[in-house]
DNA sequence: GACAACATACCAACCAGTCGGTATGTTTGG
DNA sequence: CCAAACATACCGACTGGTTGGTATGTTGTC
């Protein structure tokens, strides 16, 4: 049964607006793509949105869901040990960083660098995107330095954040070169530092 | 002597325009707002720039010129030790992290991921900017590897760009939440990373 | 007087958002 | 049970302000 995997007319809009607005920005994807895209009209579209901006935050919700279960469904999370589930949380983002840039870039990332000073209602949505996704990371963090780290003065939450910054940043520097290479270099920097900062009392606790 | 600091017009529309830019970004940015904060009318920006695209290549590659002079001018150069000039590098980073994210944002980092895919002439104005500064961090990160992290597997010219891309990324997030202190957070640990690097083989070579 | 450096007036395309309308449920009163 | 009343989902032509770009005029300078 379930014969239907009928994509509602919402989220086909949603899909199309993620796709555009990754490859070309917010500001230079239109409303008529979109619909184009989705295979709806400006009708429909105005029906289940109030304006664009409204759609930019139903779009970055939209995001957060589904990339939220795709991490949630993500395998490093059977890793027993939690230094072992954050490097495996590095090395699937590396893992997923195949084709062009528009293909593996973040949405709400390229989105509120776009709009933070044109839209406060989009801007948060992204803002929450990123940082509720960093929090997920924490309790692996946090065990992992209660484990390996105990006397570091960094905090989990900082360091969850700035897997996010790195990574961010990897995708600019992809964007500048086109090339998946690009980021998947500078991630690989990222996790040199997460296992500097884990291996750093297997020799004495850092100190002076 | 030396009355009059004349700025030509040429580069009162190019100072504008990189002001507007890094609030608003590339599209957003009207050319009758950068003609209004310049002073001069749409006359004198199309005698100045053939388009618009035009005026955002001339725009990065002067990005590149102001802060090429500028980090050329700073104080981290004269350390004796080279890994001190490039933590000093870092330093200076931290420090002109100061008001809002506009004031210490980078033009050519913001652009190319807003036209990475609708200008390839301004991507590549962007990217040679980016990569030609990281460059200029070589020396000294070769230098400071030769010293204390001989055998380590990185290259100075990656280690280089990750200092761009980890900056680049504390931005983003700073973008986000609107504070200077988020990107400061988050360049620490771009710090600390640099200092486990180097810290490596003053307790054994790390190798397996 | 010729040419660079502007200024002013204007245009045509583009695009977010509107609006009158249709078609297909869903609810409710008798 | 049925029909009126209402609600939801959607269509697509139209509009009006915006904006990149142009065409033409004016001024200063070598």
């Amino acid at each position: 049964m379930n014969e239907k995997p009928k994509i509602s007319t919402r989220d086909k809009i949603l899909n199309s607006a993620l796709m555009l607005v990754r490859q070309k920005g917010f500001g230079a994807t239109r409303i008529d793509d979109i619909c184009a895209e989705a295979g709806v009209t400006k009708g429909a579209f105005f029906h289940h949105f109030k304006d664009k901006e409204a759609m930019g935050v139903a779009a970055a919700n939209y995001w957060s869901a589904v990339t939220g279960g795709f991490f949630a469904a993500a395998p490093y999370h059977l890793h027993d040990d939690p230094m072992d589930r954050f490097l495996g949380y590095i090395d699937f983002r590396i893992a997923i960083l195949q084709g062009k840039p528009a293909d593996f870039t973040c949405f709400v990332g390229t989105t509120v660098q776009e709009i933070h000073e044109a839209s406060a209602a989009i801007k948060q949505a992204c803002a929450d995107s990123i940082f509720n996704h960093a929090e997920t990371l924490v309790p692996d963090i946090a065990a992992a330095k209660a484990l390996y780290a105990l006397e570091a003065n960094f905090s989990p939450e900082s360091l969850a954040q700035f897997t996010q910054a790195a990574l961010q940043g990897a995708f600019i520097l992809a964007k500048a070169t086109g090339k998946a290479e690009t980021a998947i270099e500078m991630a690989q920097h990222l996790r040199r530092y997460v296992e500097l900062l884990f291996a750093s009392n297997e020799h004495e606790s850092t100190q002076h």
